[in-house]
DNA sequence: CGATATTTTGAGCGGAGTCAACTCTGGTGG
DNA sequence: CCACCAGAGTTGACTCCGCTCAAAATATCG
């Protein structure tokens, strides 16, 4: 176990998140973090890809008087961990208790078509999240974020919210009050229902649709 | 000059653009636009980087009912033109009369280490941009701006500002009234001076810096 | 030098932020 | 088992920053 925590003092991971039914497994190991759990931080040495195969990720950067930009969430099957210049420029965090696979080092220069492609989708998703935090209103903004839920979760009827609303407000640049209002309007006038604070059922897709822009 | 353009139709940059005395240059040809020219537009073929040889571009998304966000701004010797599957998803545009020269072609599938590094430097500074418009009022979204542009420019103290206020502010994710007043505060504290509409001078770097955060 | 676009400035308003009180939820220990 | 507590979420009242609308000033161009 001492020698593994060795080899892998580079990825910036502790040891103790190898899972212990894998670790034979080597740079393909389990590694588990725990809801609110520091991934890997800002400053710190990058060169490694991670698929999500359980869980949910923020990453996030932090002003210096704590306000703070959630720039994506990642879900099972995602893939996050690119960085330039080889130092991570913001925080990865577990938002619930989450498994992640190391999928590749890009510290031997070896440069797939494939990398490329994920670098160049998170570049344009970024860009597309600009133009909501940047051009719309707290209502549009919600929606938006809701309705890219639903894709990417695969069930348009049905939302998992596994992120507070300080987290939802800290992605979508405002306050928890007006995600909190926002959602409230959007029970009231029948187009969602929340059977939990983390559960969403969308009884009218084609109505949040338009309030998207 | 027929057959030439037959054989560049595919990088969506009218034959016209290619500089009389270049031509025999092949793909290192210079491109010239004049101000406010699309270099290509949302939703055409991508596969051609630029590297920007004199002027500017910005590079912006629309919504449907006109509001616009500019995604990033670039300048001599920067390289643009990186899209996600093989499609443009926003638009091009000469700010300035500009001239480009076609660098890489990511048509064949040559995925060179510079390549990846120039688009993950493209989405960390995408990222850092969404802290700016998401999390700082317009004072600090101004200075931000300002600090930005006085490094790339390399001068600390003069900064060239080739774009409109609504460029500025379609950037920034304000109205132009409130680009000019804030620019407006910024010279009655003395902290700017401008030269010209285009042309400000930094009188006191270090309290600018301060009002960034 | 006139015509037009861009920028600046002013007045008033409204959407989202702030502050505060209350409710709901989940976890802990008596 | 349930009373208690801490954290998360909701709701309300009020404020203020930045938007809208309007007009004046300045810059740009034929």
């Amino acid at each position: 176990m001492q020698a593994l925590a060795q080899t892998n003092a580079f990825q910036a991971v502790p040891a103790s998140h190898i899972h212990a039914a894998s670790i034979l497994n080597g740079p393909g190991a389990l590694l588990t973090f725990s809801s609110d759990e520091e991934i890997y931080g800002q400053g710190e040495r990058a060169g490694t890809l991670y698929e999500i195969r359980y869980g949910a990720v923020r990453l996030y950067r932090l002003l210096s008087d704590g306000r703070r930009q959630v720039v994506a969430f990642h879900f099972a099957g995602e893939t996050f961990g690119f960085e330039a210049e080889g130092v991570h420029s913001f925080f990865a965090e577990a938002i619930v208790e989450t498994g992640l696979r190391k999928v590749v080092s890009t510290a031997n220069n070896n440069v797939s078509p494939e990398m490329l492609a994920l670098a160049l989708r998170g570049m344009v998703r970024a860009q597309q999240h600009l133009l909501v935090v940047g051009r719309q209103c707290a209502m549009e903004k919600l929606c938006a974020f809701l309705m890219d839920l639903s894709e990417r979760q695969g069930d348009p009827k049905r939302i998992d919210l596994p992120m507070t609303r300080l987290d939802i407000g800290d992605y979508l640049g405002m306050t928890i009050e007006t995600v909190s209002r926002s959602l409230s309007k959007l029970k009231a006038s029948g187009i969602l229902r929340l059977h939990s604070i983390r559960s969403i059922e969308i009884l009218k897709p084609e109505k949040l649709r338009n309030l998207c822009q």
